[in-house]
DNA sequence: TAGTATAACTATAACGTTATAGTAGATTTT
DNA sequence: AAAATCTACTATAACGTTATAGTTATACTA
């Protein structure tokens, strides 16, 4: 690991010529330059890039803080950040809050003291509950740009990346109406998180527009407890005693995790597929396409939310984009049909 | 974003004074000291990282370069790299080959110039192809540590964490065999990925201990494509002219995607498994968990694996092994049983 | 009362860069 | 031939830290 310093001892000039003539600059005579070119080459030497980050006050290095990594969705988003970045220079920095509000915390602040020029983030759900969000705020006073995407909250200024959540609830619930399927099961979580929210908002919009009365018997919040286990055997449980006690034809899950978890049991109580009942489910993953019957799922395009947050953050980081403007890009699901509908 | 400097000048003191003030040192007057602390705290100083990676010649930050992302192993992995390496006080940064050979070699040096004490790496299949390793050593000879897992070769000499892949495959061959199944086909990757090599060792060696003639019409090596839409069509083509023309009475995966096609190939054929034809599959992801049947797995343990990969590169950074003393770690797989099998 | 401790600080160098300003010596201008 | 310009460098400061080595006063010792 050579330094220009070392360089200069070796060839007996200053440090100054050395950084130069390897910049090409015209300041120094040709030969010299040459000369010292092919000593670096030869010595393989290597900008530090510490050094440069603390002299240009700027790490070239993006945080990105989501609530799991083992989730489809997010490892999509993960992906697809990691390769516009490369490509546009920056690296890659992640941190997991686990879903918990202190651990978002901490790695908020471990990431803004450090080594990165900006963050995108996904607001853990514990986070959410709390409505505590000084941390990103914070964070953004402190001049470090963040992109919000997929859990976003309005009262943050920032920029952001979201899905049509309740539209996209809406004509997937609109499209089992068309079908005849007016009994519709609502799999979705707590109403802190957000895009729960909205896309119980759709449903509930769908049904309204085709004057079917909403039975709160037919929405199931799954609870979410530390420790999934426990999570899905409470929503096995509670579908089972539903689908046991109401007539249910349709099922409409947040995510592909509870249409999974479903479909397991509605095998078990030997309900069919989706001739008795059908589902549709958000989140495009690997579970839907090896479930059987392979699930009907509306895809929130992850690589395009990671493409385009990475995008905003890095115009950001440019000066591309004036930092006191925000955008918010919505990005539109799409329905993927398989069996299961 | 304030500094030691500025500090100094608000409180008319000197740079040294603020910074041992901070430390506590007890050269600094407890009056002096409990200023500065006070002014410190209210102004919400931060000491700058940067700064002091470069004083330190340390960064604290461990790079991880896997083949992809959105693949349940891996995504465990990274998960529990970044668990154990927080809770040690280091940040990870991810690079993602994508199973290129100059895409891992660019990543290993955009890491090394950079930001990181040391790497733990999976290495790329077209890495593997080629048998070129000379990022992979020159990186070590810089002095960075390396550790490797899962996908590994003999010739570099660094830390590595392996799974016990060949007696693996092995025991579940024998499960097949001792359920009465001779006719054993075996999805396996092409020769020169080490663990796909392995396990087909593993395969060949079960057969061979109970004196059943290997036969290489049961033995499928996918050509893996860039873009895994024509890999799996090739294992689905392929698998269906097998299972047609021969007799086959169960199925070792060394994947749980090829193990989830083959599920579907098998479906779409009405044949019933595990009665006519049983399953077992390498990496106990979501697929195997969903799917229906339930696929019996062999668990690599991803979480450990990533946690030792940690625990051995943390070791050599803070000096708790020698630097030229090098551990092969090897996870003992198990089997999770479930309805394929 | 000179000499030595001690307390409470400050100055400096270093980590590896780069940009700005400065300086010889050679060459051109008028 | 003196002044201006150019060539090919070098010195310095700065980015934000910290460790080492000073430097003052003041207090204590003999």
């Amino acid at each position: 690991r050579i330094t220009l310093k070392e360089i200069a001892n070796e060839l007996n000039v200053s440090i100054s010529t050395v950084s130069k003539s390897l910049k090409d600059s015209h300041e120094i005579g040709l030969e010299t330059r040459e000369k010292i070119k092919a000593f670096a080459k030869a010595h393989n030497y290597r900008p530090n890039n510490i050094a440069l980050s603390l002299k240009n006050r700027k790490t070239k290095t993006i945080g990105v803080i989501i609530p799991e990594i083992v989730h489809h969705f997010f490892s999509i988003i993960i992906n697809s950040i990691e390769k516009f970045s490369t490509e546009s220079g920056y690296n890659v920095i992640i941190a997991v809050s686990n879903e918990s509000f202190e651990k978002e915390v901490l790695n908020m602040e471990t990431l803004a003291n450090g080594h990165i020029d900006g963050i995108i983030m996904s607001i853990a759900k514990e986070t959410l509950k709390k409505q505590d969000f000084h941390h990103i705020k914070e964070t953004i006073d402190l001049g470090i740009p963040v992109v919000l995407f997929d859990r976003v909250i309005s009262e943050i200024k920032c920029d952001k990346v979201i899905v049509n959540d309740k539209q996209a609830a809406k004509e997937a619930t609109q499209i089992l109406i068309d079908d005849k399927r007016e009994n519709i099961l609502l799999l979705t979580s707590e109403d802190y998180v957000s895009v729960g929210n909205l896309r119980t908002e759709g449903y509930l919009e769908a049904l309204k527009d085709n004057d079917i009365e909403p039975n709160s018997n037919l929405i199931i919040k799954v609870r979410d407890k530390k420790g999934s286990q426990l999570e899905m055997s409470y929503l096995e449980n509670e579908l089972e005693k539903v689908i046991k006690s109401q007539k249910v034809d349709a099922i409409l899950g947040v995510n592909e995790i509870y249409a999974g978890s479903a479909l397991k049991v509605l095998k078990k109580n030997n309900v069919s597929v989706p001739k008795q009942i059908s589902i549709i489910s958000f989140t495009d993953g690997v579970i839907s396409r090896y479930s059987s019957p392979s699930l009907s799922t509306i895809s929130q395009h992850g690589e395009i939310m990671g493409e385009r947050s990475a995008e905003l953050l890095i115009n950001k980081l440019t000066g591309k984009t004036s930092s006191n403007e925000f955008k918010t890009e919505i990005i539109n699901c799409s329905l993927i049909k398989r069996e299961s509908s």
